[in-house]
DNA sequence: GTATGGCACTAACCATCGGTTAGTACTGCT
DNA sequence: AGCAGTACTAACCGATGGTTAGTGCCATAC
């Protein structure tokens, strides 16, 4: 066994012990999916991430780019200026990332009729039971 | 204006008024994902898929499959038999949902390596500020 | 007889996290 | 003076995740 633990070598989404878990939880965070799309854009400071993305408060903005950055999907880039200047652009790992969150909302969207649709069904059969 | 209202017509996830948005969060749910890369698989029972997502309680499985269910995106059959018999599979959208999510965790498990590497530096750096 | 297991949930409770609001410090404008 | 811009963080409270107990029927074991 190399210097890589158990841990380590486990990637298993369905394992307790799978770390990728978390990483997982990250990039599909509700706030963290539309920061990374909206970097995919291009970079972005702070308050035009926040302007954006509707609804997001500082600072669940701030805690996702946060994880974000601390995973290393976003580089964060700070200026010693007053007022404070903080750009935040998709690092290289972050851009091979992005167009599988993007496949996925793109799909999503797509099937709302559908989605719609079944709600409606479900409910008029009264679910839940 | 036809039967459909402004709200159906948004499908643009940087509003607030997204329709998507919510569906995004049910199947991109921590045990909803998981729940369909299962049944990706094959259909399941209720406890076989308990017992192949490590870590899911009884409750957060059922919460998410029902919501799964009412979305459209997985089929629930039931036997009336004693002990329950209750069967999961994806529907048709389901099935279409799947690999998007497969091809995330695959991408995800695979740059492990990299966000562990980025973690590190991030925590040397010592991140947060 | 009792106890335990299987099945698929749900109720009750409490810990954790999301979200709201207020605050920080500096500059510039009215 | 007040307000705006900038990018966060602290304090607080409500919502949600997670733990534990419970349901009712049948079968098996002691």
């Amino acid at each position: 066994m190399s210097e890589q633990t158990v841990e380590e070598l486990v990637a298993d989404v369905f394992s307790r012990a799978c770390t990728s878990r978390e990483a997982l939880e990250h990039v599909t965070g509700k706030w963290s999916l539309l920061a990374l799309s909206a970097l995919a854009e291009s970079p972005h400071r702070f308050g035009e991430l926040r302007r954006r993305i509707e609804g997001v408060s500082e600072k669940m903005l701030a805690q996702g780019l946060q994880t974000l950055e601390r995973d290393g999907w976003v580089h964060r880039e700070v200026r010693s200026t007053i007022p404070p200047h903080v750009e935040y652009r998709l690092t290289e790992a972050g851009a091979e990332l992005v167009p599988h969150l993007l496949g996925l909302i793109d799909f999503v969207e797509g099937r709302m009729p559908a989605v719609r649709a079944a709600r409606a069904a479900a409910d008029r059969a009264r679910l839940p039971r």
